[in-house]
DNA sequence: TTGTATAATGCGAAAGATTATCAATTGCAA
DNA sequence: TTGCAATTGATAATCTTTCGCATTATACAA
């Protein structure tokens, strides 16, 4: 049974300076986070967290996925499939959407600068100011050589 | 209790061209959704067909609604809130978009002629053919008067 | 460092949405 | 009209997420 307690990261210090209360579960996960460059969902966070130290509940998951999104840490997403799935909030770089492959289900990012632009412009000719945009679009590959699958 | 033969409504028609057994609660679910302009949830379609025809379980309303989904009749919308809801899938115009009012959750559908080239361009140049957009941008409206909250 | 108030955790139960099961019923082609 | 496969209603089951509560750990002051 691994006990091991997570080294701190990028994502520990974000949660420091949110005042948030630093407990071992929220290190462990927060390390798992900042490792991660993908979209998991709860479960599979659980899975990763386990890893690196076998004494956190998948409750501690859900609500600790919760609170930093709360906090403007995490990102809650959804491609389908009935679950919620998580990135860390990039305060960096601009939006990114997601690019969903129709046959694999792979989550591919991208981001465009043009995109970000009309997405404002029409929703301030809409008497709105943008708070958030959900974007996703699925496509399917197209193949160079034929008969592809 | 309601005991009311739906008429026959164009979702009905649509349901007979695809070939589909044409139930009574079948036709009263497509009569219910054909005069919604809105995007009720599995429990307000229930309740509008029940209104109707109180012969009619709630998972009859689920497996209609999947199965319109399936055949193209209807489309799935997720706008948060945990339950999906659904609208008549236009073959007519183009695609359209949600944007929804973070205050109230009201849904104001749009389209926009620009914004489906662009997506599609971005998706082509990344190597894929587009197949779905899913798109709802939440906004908050502008205040005219100054002081708003 | 030690003690303490308070917040977080673990575990299992509960909630909420959706799907599956299965006997009884219905639509539709012959 | 008959027969049969498909559909329905009622309810159990499933799946994801949240809650309740006793126990434990954290931050902070002395």
């Amino acid at each position: 049974m691994k006990e091991q307690t997570s080294p701190d990261s990028p994502l520990a210090d974000l949660c420091r300076q949110r005042g948030l209360k630093l407990t071992g579960q929220r290190r462990t996960i927060a390390f798992v986070l900042s490792d991660s460059d993908d979209h998991p969902d709860v479960e599979e966070l659980y899975r990763r967290a386990v890893a690196v130290d076998s004494r956190i509940s998948i409750a501690t998951v859900y609500r600790t996925v919760r609170l930093f999104e709360e906090n403007g840490i995490l990102q809650r997403r959804d491609f389908g499939g009935g679950r919620a799935r998580y990135e860390v909030a990039d305060g960096d770089h601009g939006d990114h959407y997601h690019l969903i492959d129709a046959d694999s289900g792979k989550v591919i990012e991208f981001e465009n600068a043009e995109l970000d632009a009309l997405l404002d412009t029409i929703v301030q000719q809409m008497g709105y100011g943008l708070v958030t945009t959900r974007l996703s679009v699925v496509g399917r590959k197209k193949a160079k050589t034929r008969g592809g699958n």
